[in-house]
DNA sequence: CCAAAAGTGTTTCGGATACACCCATGC
DNA sequence: GCATGGGTGTATCCGAAACACTTTTGG
């Protein structure tokens, strides 16, 4: 029984998902998702916080589990029952660290992905679709932004995610709406136009979470 | 390892969900739903499909996944992980067969839940939810209805599984938009109004679905 | 005939989309 | 000063919801 995690980073362009390259056989050499074995007394979603934790070195990241594969052939050397979460972070928070049975971790443009081994391809693509259904229903992407942010820095990581574009005044319209974003009444400097600052108040974005 | 499927049926009246109760040590005489461990070369839609024959004598019913419980402490004797299921089914096609461990098998309308025995009751509730949001989504609820059937009665069958009365007129606009409801030119007899009797073309319908 | 249920069409509302103008800044 | 980007408001569209009248049937 083992937990894969889709770890979604936004790193200023394109959305990206972390893979991991084994170092051992079956599938030596093949990208991956990273996963781990469910320990005797902890859950999966424990075992899925142990990977953000070691890889990519966050902690309080909410995971969101997806499904569970079971079908008999999909590891060639022993029975392994796997269920999927995704996560969302900024690549920027840590470098990620091989270790253990792997020997390359990178980030990967979701819109570039290599053959990956074992069902992950499909295991990645549930866990994308999972990803937009939820960002198009609460906003779950502002932890990704720095502290004060553009509103267009805002729909930057938005339309990374979703893989479409999105109407300017819309797209402020609708995020406006909450009352979790605080102006800061300050504007970015070196840009044009001068866009104002946001931050967020995060007791209040913590209320359309979940 | 096992598969939890919350079954549902509607049988004219209210939408019921298939409890079972154990014989046997741990929790014995306590309800439960259904579930069945994973054999060592089926998947785990298989030991779900296979709990809709055993108990309820159904072949080809859609079986959908909803999650994956994990806690450590959900089983008091040993570890047990479950993923559920939820289908729906007419409770007239057979009646349920207490067999093995169980000693009782009972329809339970929703409404009326007993306590139920390890963490069901929010499997239930979990799965309760989901098929709510699928049937939202997708007209999945037509293969509960007789061959020929007025739009009545299809109607009763989303208010039970919603839970909620909905608007006659808005509800006929919205599955007739539909193209696989079939208009059969007859009336039912013996109901005021004379409502006209519908049948479903499987294919259509089928394209609907998933 | 009359009560009850079925068939039909219109209005309204809210959210999403499309779109145009003015203002601020960097160069 | 001018090109680029940011801030603001409005018209439109679409699906959902609310709603009223006529027709058909059983009693």
């Amino acid at each position: 029984m083992t937990a894969d995690c889709a770890i979604f980073g936004f790193s200023g362009d394109a959305l990206r998902v972390l893979l991991v390259r084994r170092a051992v056989e079956p599938f030596k050499g093949v990208w991956l998702l990273p996963g781990g074995a469910m320990q005797p007394d902890e859950t999966l979603e424990d075992t899925a916080t142990h990977l953000l934790r070691n890889l990519v070195n966050v902690e309080n990241v909410p995971i969101h589990q997806v499904a569970t594969y079971s079908s008999p052939d999909r590891h060639p050397v022993r029975r392994v029952i796997t269920t999927s979460y995704f996560a969302l972070v900024s690549p920027e928070d840590h470098d990620p660290i091989a270790r253990e049975y792997l020997d390359r971790v990178k980030w990967c443009p979701v819109e570039q992905l290599p053959e990956l081994g074992f069902d992950h391809r499909l295991i990645l693509h549930d866990a994308y679709e999972a990803l937009k259904d939820e960002l198009r229903q609460q906003p779950l992407a502002f932890h990704l932004l720095p502290d004060s942010f553009t509103l267009k820095e805002a729909q930057e990581v938005y339309e990374s995610i979703l893989g479409e574009e999105l109407d300017r005044r819309n797209f402020r319209r609708k995020i406006l709406a909450y009352d979790f974003l605080i102006n800061t009444e300050q504007k970015k400097p070196g840009v044009k136009g001068g866009p104002e600052l946001y931050r967020i108040d995060d007791a209040k974005l913590g209320q359309y979470l979940q």
